[in-house]
DNA sequence: CAGGTTAATTAAGCCAACTTAATTTACGGA
DNA sequence: TCCGTAAATTAAGTTGGCTTAATTAACCTG
């Protein structure tokens, strides 16, 4: 039974250590809010269960099952950012502080329907993955906006956290994991010019450098999938569920009989007007057009 | 900003002040699981707090403030009750420990949009009554099982929080909120031997002192809604929504939806085999059969 | 390589919430 | 009315996680 605190220390210690940093006393004592002498205190308790090696002045290192409780932490809070928007709705930008609450709260039980309720998601709304219920991730390669060339097209696939602020900032510019978007000058100050759409958007240095990116190019260019709304989808063709955009009073229903993002639908039958017909799960279902105008689906090339 | 500890504090005093008497250091103790003096302890910086009224030796009473914070708590944690039951598909005996780790979420937008999912609930699984925003509870005016007569039919309303083992008892002898009972034979020791349906049950008194209950015939009688299956509602009746029994895979997918518990639901056309066609929310759906089977409603006499 | 800066640690102490042991208070029954 | 039991409180001490102030270690630069 690790204090929620520890869960915290391990979280931290894990996410620096994943980007091939070692975990030093000043940033953890950043990172938590909390100061050095604190810190220190905490790794020498944190070394004594066992949970990390740590050499005095140079960072501490996760032991096997400091990763092992750390990636249960991290898997329930990204379960619990994709619960806060996918199914009540909430803002990308705003879910990170209420998961770090939710994240200690270590349920099996929770955990596994959680997850079964969220369907295949294997990623957060932030774009991270989320490691599976054997501590299995999905090692990132991303890496931020600001290493890329003027004229290179870039995939956002994911944003660092950080303070909500910054967050808000790239939502209200419409950035979010998935766009694509196109560099189109670098400043010296280190602010970035960028396309996305038909729309120019400039990013101060900070925003810049916590966007995470791919090349669009990389072989990865097919996996971009095209997201429409079930309405457009054509006969005979499928998609994945993506999120339900629509009136919100409506979702819950839904997801009591079995409507879950990340299932794939069928398109049986959609003459331009009128209920569509789809298959979910083996069922047929036929759905108002103006619901399945707000469901979003990414198009199946499996068609 | 209360603590987690405080909250509890607060509503272990609401609960026992409600059932009209006072929250001695006693029962607190008791109830929180710990030590008489460190009660002792608390209710003197509650007091400090202006949270409660307390008077050495005679237990604790909420101000307007306790209240008004203890029914926050309250509500928080029988929203996630009713979350952990209806969304995620937990047995409601196991979901009043989840839930007190839940209730001290505190987010107001999450609060609301979670009463949103979960439709117009106005009860936790167990049968109590959820505050609503504004801080008002509906009174409720249940007794024990114990207090009836043999021959009585009486109406289960709601089932006392206790150890888990006892609700697992409970849950096991089929027995839940809106089951209608009848009171065979009171023994000497307290036990019970119970009716429902055609099922002859025992309790233990431990049991029958939890189960909280209201004669059938007073005047709520027709209250008590018939629960049926979705596919056993005529065309022009409607009903509400109750709960989703069949496979788990398929409930998230409807939340995302918007097909929430407490939706009203009419039926549209149901000829006895194929899909059904429901009107939810304004907005015409079909549904496989099969699904229609297991989505329990209560039927509305406001036909 | 000395000096200065930043990082890390030691020392001392705070605070909330808890414990046990000992003491005091309250109160119903012979 | 007194007394015994149960309830409540006081006293003293613990623990986890934190703080500030002061000290030491590490490291870079001129």
């Amino acid at each position: 039974m690790d204090s929620e605190r520890t869960e915290e220390y391990l979280e931290a210690i894990y996410k620096e250590q994943s980007k091939g940093e070692s975990a030093s006393t000043s940033f953890l004592a950043r990172d938590l809010g909390v100061s050095q002498p604190a810190v220190t205190d905490m790794l020498k308790t944190l070394e004594s269960k066992g949970l990390i090696v740590y050499k005095s002045s140079q960072g501490a290192t996760l032991t096997d099952i400091g990763v092992e409780r750390a990636l249960g932490v991290i898997r329930q809070h990204r379960l619990w950012e994709r619960f806060l928007t996918d199914i009540l709705g909430m803002s990308w930008d705003k879910v990170h502080e209420v998961a770090c609450k939710l994240e200690h709260l270590d349920v099996p039980e929770v955990e596994e329907r959680l997850a079964v309720l969220l369907g295949d998601t294997d990623t957060c709304p932030h774009g991270h993955a989320i490691p599976d219920k054997n501590g299995n991730i999905k090692q990132e390669k991303a890496v931020p906006l600001t290493s890329f060339l003027p004229l290179q097209r870039v995939n956002i696939v994911a944003i660092d956290e950080s303070d909500s602020g910054l967050l808000r900032e790239i939502e209200k510019k419409g950035l979010k994991p998935q766009v694509v978007v196109t560099i189109k000058k670098k400043n010296e100050d280190g602010s970035l010019e960028i396309e996305a759409g038909n729309k120019k958007i400039s990013l101060k240095p900070q925003l810049a450098s916590i966007l995470l990116a791919e090349p669009v190019a990389a072989g990865k260019l097919n996996t971009v999938k095209a997201e429409t709304t079930l309405s457009k989808l054509d006969a005979g063709h499928s998609g994945i569920l993506k999120e339900y955009t629509g009136e919100r009073k409506l979702l819950g229903r839904c997801l009591s009989l079995g409507f879950t993002p990340g299932s794939v639908v069928k398109m049986l039958e959609n003459y331009n007007s009128g209920p569509v017909l789809v298959k979910v799960h083996d069922t047929a279902v036929a759905l108002g057009r103006e619901l399945a105008d707000h469901i979003t689906v990414t198009r199946n090339e499996t068609a």
